[in-house]
RNA sequence: GCCCCCAUCGUCUAGUGGACUAGGACAUCAGGUUUUCAUCCUGAAAACAGGGGUUCAAUUCCCCUUGGGGGUACCA
């Protein structure tokens, strides 16, 4: 019993995204199987048939491939996370492992089911009901042990019988899971709490078939940080107070709808809908993007996915997420050599708290930048450019194919000012439009340009010849040219930068000056200071 | 309503009867470094929910209260 091969399973229901809930119960279950040399298994729970999709098992499969998972058995393993998003590839293929099928639709289809259904109602156990077949509870307390929680009773009188047979034919959870897990031999399950009651269940089902009992164990919930529950429609809810705070009145509503239908996403969105979804008819997920995406607003990341897109990276999410809920014990928060590694290496039950917790965005936030810090340039340059060609935006994409020499010096400038994978696109974006797009900042200009009667426009006249002269356009070439001009003219850098990163960015806030005039090129460089020059040098109202 | 689970700084947590003047991290606040931003450095403030027990001794064990969460489906 104490060699007893280890086997856990993740066992998701493919009706929608995968929840950073479930990744964080994924990444236990393997890390548990990992620690104790045992097998890892991935199930499709997927007996809701109206709501399970082939679409959602692909994200399902593309996320915890990103996060870095691999399993030994279930469907087939893609070779990246990429690949499983393809619609070429098929979730139902030729499966990993001798156990499957992996999917309960399709166990169901081979009749997996029908001889455990059978062996109760051979024993007097199952009945039929209303078209449905139902176990018979014994009537006795059951108690079982939690390996997290201790001992858990629940009383007879609060059991009732179950259904473990839906009218469609297709097994309930209830039976599948306790069908499967002791067909595939699992020894740990390992889920949320949200599970615990249906512990007794599975425990009388297990007890009626002779299925010796898998150690449970049941690791806390993720909630959001006021507490309330971490869902999808918390996304729906963003986006909706975000429109009716930017349009209290019905007049304004009107034109924000009809911007977001005009630049609705990939699916059109119908006007109607759109008022359905502020008037909370609907939570339509297109809709809430749309309408982010029009007022310019971030929705909040719940899924994997939301995760990747808002450019956090999969090592510092798997950091962040093992430590809700789990301790390694001591002052230990950041894992070395990675995460993965170390959950492979130190992952245990023992870790594992018993009281749920809240998702604290900025210290993953902290997390990611820090990933990012530690990160080779390379790996900066290369993950940064597949997020851009991935979500944008489309001129920063453009760029990596077009001027790679250009995106890698950008990427190199805002790896150690980047947090995120999508920062850099938000903040660069002067680099990539033209110089008649730039709008200079009112405050930049009256602060850096016009204050001390003009001194940093003098300045910017008097830079733009010697910028002009230079030959070789390199940040270091850049960057001691501006410092020399300072130097001679006995002006604090901040005094000659400043007045610059507004010409050529419109603001105040860009990578060190050579980087930027050097990413920009020379001649953007003087066109941009002209033009600054002409525009600032108006007497202003 | 009923059942089950939980309870250390704002948040995530360390702590398993004395080593606790309760440690770390994120956030916060105050300084410092810096050409902006982002970093970085230093320091500060900040918790054992309340009440009963048990014990020579409780953050640590037991009970109650309160609070939070989950379940109560032919969803998983």
């Amino acid at each position: 019993m104490a060699d007893q091969t280890v086997v856990t399973r993740f066992a998701p229901s493919p009706s929608g995204a995968l929840h950073v809930g479930g990744a964080r119960t994924a990444l236990f279950n393997w890390a548990y199987a990992r620690r104790h040399g045992g097998r890892f298994i991935l199930r499709m729970e997927d007996t809701d048939r109206a709501r399970s999709s082939v679409e959602a098992a692909r994200g399902i499969l593309a996320d915890l491939r990103w996060l870095g998972l691999d399993w030994d058995e279930g469907p087939p393993l893609p070779p990246s996370w990429e690949q499983a998003l393809r619609e070429e590839f098929d979730p139902f293929g030729s499966p990993r492992g001798e156990g499957g099928p992996y999917f309960q639709s399709r166990r169901k289809d081979a009749a997996v089911y029908e001889p455990f259904v059978e062996r109760l109602r051979d024993a007097g156990v199952a009945y039929d009901d209303d078209g449905a077949v139902r176990f018979k509870m014994p009537g006795t307390d059951v108690t079982v042990e939690d390996a997290i929680l201790g001992e858990v009773t629940v009383a007879a009188a609060d059991l009732e019988d179950f259904v473990i047979v839906k009218s469609d034919g297709y097994p309930t959870y209830h039976l599948a899971v306790v069908v499967d897990d002791a067909l595939m031999g699992v020894t740990h399950v390992i889920r949320g709490q949200e599970h615990l009651n249906n512990v007794p269940k599975h425990a009388a089902l297990q007890d009626a078939l002779e299925i010796e009992r898998p150690t449970f164990a049941h690791i806390p919930l993720i909630f959001n940080a006021d507490g309330s529950k971490m869902s999808k429609r918390d996304k729906a809810k963003a986006a909706r107070a975000a429109a009716l705070d930017a349009c209290p009145d019905a007049k304004n509503r009107d034109a924000l709808v009809d911007r977001v239908v005009e630049m609705g996403p990939a699916e059109p969105v119908m006007s109607t809908a759109v008022r359905g979804f502020l008037e909370k008819d609907n939570d339509g997920i297109q809709i809430a993007r749309a309408i982010a995406s029009v007022l310019d607003v971030a929705l909040p990341e719940i899924e994997v996915d939301d995760f990747r897109a808002s450019g956090y990276l999969p090592e510092a999410l798997v950091n962040y997420t093992a430590l809700l809920g789990w301790s390694p014990g001591g002052h230990i928060e950041k894992f070395e050599p990675d995460a993965m590694s170390y959950l492979r290496e130190h992952f245990g039950l023992e870790g594992v708290n018993k009281s749920n917790a809240r998702f604290d965005r900025e210290k993953l936030f902290r997390f990611n930048a820090d990933v990012i810090a530690a990160m080779s340039t390379d790996d900066f340059v290369a993950r940064f450019r597949e997020h851009c060609r991935r979500y944008g935006p489309k001129a920063f994409g453009a760029m990596s194919n077009a001027k790679p020499d250009q995106f890698r010096a950008l990427a190199e400038a805002y790896q150690p000012r980047a947090r995120t994978l999508a920062e850099p696109s938000a903040l660069g974006q002067f680099f990539v439009v033209d110089a008649e797009e730039i709008e200079f900042d009112e405050k930049a200009v009256r602060k850096v340009l016009h204050k001390n009667d003009c001194e940093g426009l003098d300045v910017l006249e008097q830079l733009r010849p010697i910028l002009d002269g230079v030959e070789d356009w390199s940040d270091e070439v850049t960057e001691a040219t501006v410092k020399e001009f300072a130097t001679a003219n006995a002006l604090g850098m901040g005094k000659v930068a400043q007045p610059l990163r507004v010409a050529v960015s419109g603001g105040t806030v860009s990578p060190s000056i050579g980087q930027t005039l050097a990413i920009l090129g020379k001649a953007a460089t003087v066109e941009r200071i002209d033009r600054c020059v002409s525009v600032c040098r108006a007497p202003t109202g």
